[in-house]
DNA sequence: CAATAGATCATCT
DNA sequence: GATGATCTATTGC
């Protein structure tokens, strides 16, 4: 498969959002992550679709139980990555949005693959088309190498990152109630980019 | 195509 | 001991 961007192209195209980026609420943060650039190491997808988790008001939100150590990332400062382990075997990446003290935060629900796109055909062992390859929160851990191992670090610099388009892409933004969960299932804090093939189902 | 079953374990009660 | 911010394969129409 070819890669949309090389490397290189990708790194021009794009710059590094600041640690100030995040400092939003979960809702707005949520926004703002679409058509932003997800990297981790030589692979990269642009994110298309995020849902928003707030805090104690939002049953939904594994923050709504209060600060244990796993929630402990969610109540520190912003621009940070919160991944969590889920059903035995699927690892979930979010970034946390707004302020220490308040533990919102964004989960990245789908990828549309930009860079390294042979490489996340092998580490999902995937032979279907490139639109499924990254459009679901486990396939795109699994297909960028996303683990616990991520879990606090900060999302501005280093290994995992995510970056701006210089040039912003034009899309609209379509709401819809959150996927997969059982309390709170109606709130509107699911965001896609409208159209887009890359969505999870 | 839609519906369902099964995998599998960290976390919290 | 039950649950869960999921995914895949399989079954049935």
């Amino acid at each position: 498969m070819e890669d949309v961007y090389s490397e290189a192209q990708l790194k021009r195209a794009t710059s590094g959002v600041k640690i100030e980026f995040f400092a939003r609420p979960a809702v707005e943060l949520a926004r703002g992550l679409l058509g932003c650039v997800l990297v981790h190491g030589r692979t990269a997808g642009t994110i298309v679709e995020t849902e928003a988790y707030l805090g104690l008001s939002d049953l939904a939100a594994h923050a709504s139980r209060g600060l244990t150590e796993r929630t402990r990332v969610l109540f520190g400062p912003p621009g940070r990555a919160y991944v969590y382990f889920i059903y035995g075997m699927h690892e979930c990446l979010n970034v946390v949005a707004d302020r220490a003290g308040e533990p919102g935060c964004v989960l990245i629900r789908a990828l549309e693959p930009l860079t390294g796109i042979a490489e996340m055909y092998e580490r999902r062992n995937w032979k279907g088309a490139v639109r499924g390859l990254a459009n679901g929160p486990g396939k795109l851990t699994q297909a960028l190498r996303i683990t616990r191992a991520q879990y606090g670090q900060r999302l501005d610099r280093g290994e995992l990152t995510i970056r701006e388009f210089r040039e912003k892409p034009e899309f609209e933004i379509g709401v819809t109630p959150r996927i997969g969960i059982t309390k709170c299932a109606d709130w509107p804090l699911r965001f896609v980019w409208l159209g887009n093939a890359c969505l999870s189902k």
